[in-house]
DNA sequence: ATTTTGACTAACAAATTTGTTAATGCAAAA
DNA sequence: TTTTGCATTAACAAATTTGTTAGTCAAAAT
């Protein structure tokens, strides 16, 4: 029985509770979530917890960095390329966007919750969206103006293109279970629905910008 | 001085705790709100807390109940207008909405999460959703069909247009600190930002519908 | 062989938070 | 005038929740 994990197999202890904090702050927020629960969810002694972490806000402030981290890198990764048309730059922010959002559907409205109860707390998000963001911006507002003055599109502002995107895309998720249950369908399975509105919001904000 | 005021001015006590209550749920969600700083916001004891309203619980659920027959009264009275076309059926929609939550701008971001967080605490909302929500759904794939068979409109999906209608008119406000962090503008005055969404997403919607 | 180190537990402690209760004062009814 | 009822307070109690600490145990280092 040697033959297998000489490599020190060390302490998933840390791991565990990582991973039950996440899943209990994203869900129930930072004033929502227990530390005994995480513990009990993690399956360790409550006392672990202080050990690994010493605080609850510190584990708390620890997994908002690493979300938003994830959110910079997915969101803002530049779409220079200049050869690409205005068209599939959208194309490429929605679809980014989207698949983001259905990759962690928790996040958009664990986000909107703490930077809103405290502003404090979730400092780092706003703090890295005003730093990128208005980069990916000034790029898609050039493109716009390069296509309104080829007379492709028409002049729209960058910033509420960017709002409306954003409402589109992330409003699907944050309100699914309000809208799951005015409307039936929704219950059909999240790859289908999440396709359907990635097609769906890229028609919508084409047509916003034709002429 | 006995002219004014013959009138028995009984106690305000209860009505400061209710408005002192409805502002920290809003702003922070049932797990986040302390009835002692409830009470300390009214200027009471925090017995007078208990007097009146006997648990947290209890109040919680009289303020979420009050403000779903406000959302509801203000969304779902029927646009069944014969003579209105479909062009001012959805203008109606998208005001009645926009108004309603410029009125009250910590409402949807506070049904969302208690909805999320807890699915016993804010049933009566979804429940209320789901009575209401179809009457005015059949009557807007009505008159959408319609359109569609003359002419003058493509033949879309109401609850999909629904959809498209709450997110881009709710995120407008419930993003709002994180959007104002992104750009700058916003920070103009609300009444302003309201009109110009208004105007914006009316645009956005018909664009969608045109042929 | 013994010292040390790190993960871990159980028990405790402190603070917060919700809720109760007995006593007080006061205004209107009897 | 007495009594009744209601608003209010202060103090207490119970439960929850976060955080600490002294001590155990096993494995690695000396």
């Amino acid at each position: 029985m040697q033959t297998e994990e000489t490599i020190p197999v060390v302490h998933d202890t840390e791991k565990a509770i990582l991973a039950a904090a996440e899943k209990e702050f994203l869900t129930k927020g930072f004033a929502g979530a227990r530390t005994t629960s995480i513990a009990e969810a993690a399956g360790v002694t409550h006392a672990m917890f202080h050990y690994y972490f010493r605080t609850k806000a510190n584990l708390f402030e620890r997994i908002v960095n690493e979300k938003v981290a994830l959110l910079k890198e997915a969101l803002f990764t530049p779409i220079e390329n200049k050869t690409s048309s205005l068209e599939e730059a959208i194309k490429t922010i929605i679809g980014r966007h989207l698949d983001f959002i259905a990759a962690n559907p928790d996040l958009p409205r664990f986000l909107i919750g703490e930077v809103y109860s405290d502003s404090e707390r979730a400092k780092v998000f706003l703090e890295q969206i005003r730093g990128t963001a208005p980069i990916l911006l000034a790029a898609l507002q050039r493109k716009i103006d390069d296509g309104a003055e080829s007379g492709h599109c028409r002049k729209v502002d960058a910033g509420m293109l960017m709002l409306d995107i954003a409402s589109l895309n992330i409003f699907s998720f944050v309100g699914a279970p309000i809208v799951s249950s005015a409307l039936g369908y929704l219950t059909e399975d999240m790859d289908t629905f999440v396709a359907k509105r990635k097609e769906e919001n890229f028609d919508t904000i084409m047509r916003k910008l034709k002429p």
